[in-house]
DNA sequence: CTGAAAGCGCTTACAG
DNA sequence: CTGAAAGCGCTTACAG
């Protein structure tokens, strides 16, 4: 059986508050106690029950992270970042996949806020967080979305700079002579409506007139990205390559690249003479490709580091009371120039 | 304040005990008397507090997933699958990498288990786990290794079929009329060895001579894959191709994949007119490539699902005392022939 | 600097 | 079918 704090007290000859004392740091303690009370923890080689610490604390030092998409590298990389600040907080991720479905993403943030966690970071599958007000009612969870806006429930956000990055993209892209460009976006949410916003920045400042007809969104999200091969992002490329006359096409993130990417390929379509390539999304694989594939890069591991960063900071606010006003920060983008405009 | 089990059995006129079997539904309850209580649980909202509940139960339906190397879209997918069957089980992954360091690994083990948890996966950084007798000493955790063998500290091992993958990638190129056929690995690693025993294996069946010149392992693991492209592999590649006749080569995953590839396509190399090229590890991005790329696939998601499947099974054989021997189970590959060879 | 003791919110033998 | 009560292993005012 394993020894709890009594049985250490007993073999010290002290009191189990100041076997905890010790263990904890929590009171000046007498060394020659301290001494007795560590050669009674390593005798028994005691441990801690977490579980009953946590119990008595009401803290479980876990986090929910509830992705839309984990099969995207892109939050994989969130992730990452997550762990590792979390890690330096002394909490730890718990990961959940919602697979772009809002069911399962409300099932999900239920079920664990019912499994006591100190935190949650959200990447939102679609906008609409008024069911978080019912469910946080009776909880004192702090929430920090990432990559997407949301509405209905306010708190912490963590998004690219997507305007600007678009924006980037599209006037390099014109800077290189190009006026007829398409923008070719996955599932349209907030964000691919940024990256849009950018590309139309970018056409409206050098005086080209949009055309709507150059502006697609896909559908298909959280499929294995063996499928995006031949899908959505495909026919709609292929659609447009052969009923207009473009010369460059952007699009808004890693997933779009692989449907329309592949349809440049597959219809040996020459890039960048023929049609010049960027991507929002810098995924390392873009340097495999032939040509390589330009892109703006996004820096996922820091939109961890810094979601991470968020809810630790609010976890302790609220436990001393602090006022923490709801922050969105923005993460800038960076343009990779390759070969392939 | 959140109310407690107290105050429901007050509200409904009964015991806690009561309220307790009527939420679990681990005793009958008289009809009525459930009602009075689910009565006074919606009245007063209340939701049972899962940290008293862990404590008393002493489990946390948690399981830790520590990770060589969190970076490499195969383990990746092993976590997703491993997320997917615990749901099913009610248990939850806390997810951590250990970026090839045993040390970290150690660590982060050794955390874990501070911190309650049910079970334990490992995908190892090494194959010594010695230091597990230590650690679990006091404590109940099963542990299923996965991708890896080891040793020290035996337990249930997922693993793909990496000699029979590997034998079968090295014969289609033999039937290719090949000989002149090298194997680039990743770090030096049991996995490693066994799909290098598949190499071996084919060349003998066929009879053709085994050059140890052709055979190279890389050191460079969970660095970023970008900085693959130029890494140990990469050199490797080239000192093959500049110093030897090879005309095919078979990398050992993903990860050699990147270096060698991209050594041939920077010199200019014609795949698989010049040199036929198939991996181990199907990505999707190998779809991507000019040449599309021949892999071995293996089913990273399918052994994350059984490894879950096997710490669930060894917990509730522990809680019911039921005998339950080690197992090691193989997961069999599948040949994806492209245009690489 | 230290101890005696309450109490966190459950679950579960045990008795009736 | 139901209740009274012990007890899980900690932490922390409180008193000295």
């Amino acid at each position: 059986m394993k020894p709890s704090i009594v049985e250490v007290a007993q073999l010290a000859g002290v009191s189990t508050a100041t076997v905890s004392y010790v263990l904890n740091g929590t009171k000046r303690v007498r060394p020659e106690t301290a001494r007795k009370v560590m050669d009674a923890v390593d005798k028994l080689q005691y441990q801690i029950n977490p579980l009953a610490r946590n119990f008595r604390k009401g803290e479980s030092k876990l986090i929910g992270f509830v992705v839309c998409d984990l099969s995207n590298s892109f939050f994989q990389d969130i992730a990452l970042g997550l762990e590792q600040c979390l890690n330096q907080y002394g909490y730890r991720p718990i990961l959940i996949d919602s697979k772009e479905d809002k069911q399962i993403e409300m099932d999900n943030v239920r079920n664990l806020l019912g499994s006591s966690i100190d935190g949650l970071v959200i990447a939102p599958t679609t906008e609409d967080f008024t069911y978080l007000k019912l469910m946080l009612r009776n909880h004192n969870v702090p929430v920090v979305y990432v990559d997407r806006k949301t509405s209905g429930y306010e708190s912490d956000v963590v998004l690219s700079e997507n305007v600007e990055g678009g924006y980037q993209a599209v006037k390099s892209l014109i800077e290189r002579g190009h006026r007829e460009i398409a923008f070719i976006g996955s599932r349209r949410d907030s964000t691919m409506e940024e990256r849009g916003e950018g590309y139309r920045k970018a056409l409206r400042e050098a005086g080209i007139p949009i055309n709507e007809n150059y502006i697609r969104y896909g559908d298909n999200m959280s499929v294995s990205q063996r499928n995006l091969l031949h899908g959505t992002i495909y026919n709609h490329t292929r659609e447009l390559v052969k009923n207009y006359p473009i010369t460059a096409i952007f699009t808004g993130n890693n997933l779009a690249t692989v449907g329309a990417f592949n349809y440049l390929m597959e219809a040996g379509i020459k890039v960048p003479e023929h049609i010049a390539f960027i991507t929002f999304d810098d995924s390392f694989w873009l340097s495999m490709t032939t040509p390589s594939l330009s892109a703006v890069a996004q820096h996922p591991e820091e939109m961890g580091r810094i979601a991470g960063k968020l809810v630790c900071e609010r976890i302790l606010a609220t436990q001393r009371n602090i006022e923490n006003p709801h922050q969105l920060i923005r993460v800038p983008t960076k343009l990779v120039l390759r070969r392939s405009c």
